[in-house]
DNA sequence: TATATTTGACCCTA
DNA sequence: TAGGGTCAAATATA
């Protein structure tokens, strides 16, 4: 893999290299795991795999991340306590229990959420970013000209996710909006890339994705919700022309830009890693021919 | 009928 | 204490 670093102020080589070599194990790992996936290799373990290949990416940024020196982005947020959530009940039998008087009695008992760990993305239009999401509320803001709209996830009570969003029109740019997202998807519908493609700009200067190489979220160890996901995630596909999934940030999440050309992708995607740890300033440029398929097929359908 | 949106009220945080 | 985030009843929509 040949990979053309451009990281403003990643002066630790030694620490560049390393990432580099844990990349490359990655991509190893991920070709093993083609294989097996294809049927191939047989008494190969493809858990284990997959879970080299993660440590792999997951040591690479911290590697990066570590030159870097950042690191933030670490937040989750705190469920609200007075609204017990049961994953076995529906959203809104959920939401019936929260109309208790009990839970009436602590409304507005949430936590406001710090200012770590948010994504902001303007764009021509609202992004539809293959999550579901269900406005919660509209609220005039101070000096703005436009209401602020705010969106949770849809699975935030059936599946306890507390992705948020917030999008806002943008006052000099009555076309532009701007979406700030809020915390991780943990619903299972994320299972999906997290990629941000604006594919309604022509300049790749303006288009940007996100993946997000968290590894905490479920794997392997969830092959059977894989396999739902991949029936919810094709159900969304349904619902959402644009599947763009939301990208909320942690240590392990990465902006991508334009650099990076998948081949699956008929516009050119450059690589920006913009992680929530990198300054935005910092660039990782890989070399599009080099890269995987297998790479880029892992992180199509196993990232976030 | 189920689900999503609207909107005023509530209340936490800066 | 003002502003902003969330709740939840009312309403709209499929």
């Amino acid at each position: 893999m040949v990979i053309t670093e451009n990281i403003s102020n990643g002066n630790n080589l030694l620490g560049r290299r390393k990432a580099i070599e844990e990349l490359e194990k990655g991509r190893e790992f991920a070709n093993k795991l083609r294989v097996v996936i294809s049927g191939g290799e047989g008494g190969v373990d493809g858990e284990q795999l997959v879970e080299k290949v993660l440590m792999s990416f997951t040591n690479s940024l911290l590697i990066l991340n570590k030159n870097t020196g950042s690191n933030n982005c670490d937040e989750v947020y705190d469920v609200p306590s007075s609204c017990g959530i049961n994953p076995t009940k529906s959203e809104d039998s959920l939401e019936s229990n929260c109309k208790s008087s009990v839970h009436k009695e602590r409304r507005g008992c949430y936590k406001r959420r710090r200012t770590s760990q948010v994504l902001e993305k303007e764009s021509e239009a609202p992004i539809d970013d293959g999550h579901q999401w269900r406005k919660y509320g509209q609220k005039v803001i101070l000096n703005t000209k436009h209401p602020r709209n705010y969106y949770r996830c849809t699975h935030k009570y059936d599946q306890g996710c507390l992705a948020t969003k917030q999008v806002q029109q943008v006052e000099d740019e009555p076309t532009l909006y701007k979406t700030t997202y809020y915390g991780n998807h943990t619903c299972r519908n994320n299972l999906n890339p997290t990629i941000i493609l604006d594919e309604s700009n022509d300049s790749p200067s303006q288009s940007s994705m996100f993946l997000s190489f968290d590894n905490s979220l479920p794997t392997t160890n969830n092959n059977n919700n894989n396999n739902n996901n991949n029936n919810n995630n094709n159900n969304n596909n349904n619902n959402n022309n644009n599947n763009n999934n939301v990208p909320s940030c942690s240590s392990n999440d990465y902006m991508i830009s334009s650099e990076l050309t998948f081949d699956n992708y008929s516009t050119h995607h450059h690589v920006n890693a913009l992680s929530s740890t990198l300054d935005s300033d910092d660039v990782i440029s890989y070399d599009p021919s080099q890269l995987d398929d297998a790479i880029e097929h892992f992180f199509v359908t196993n990232i976030y």
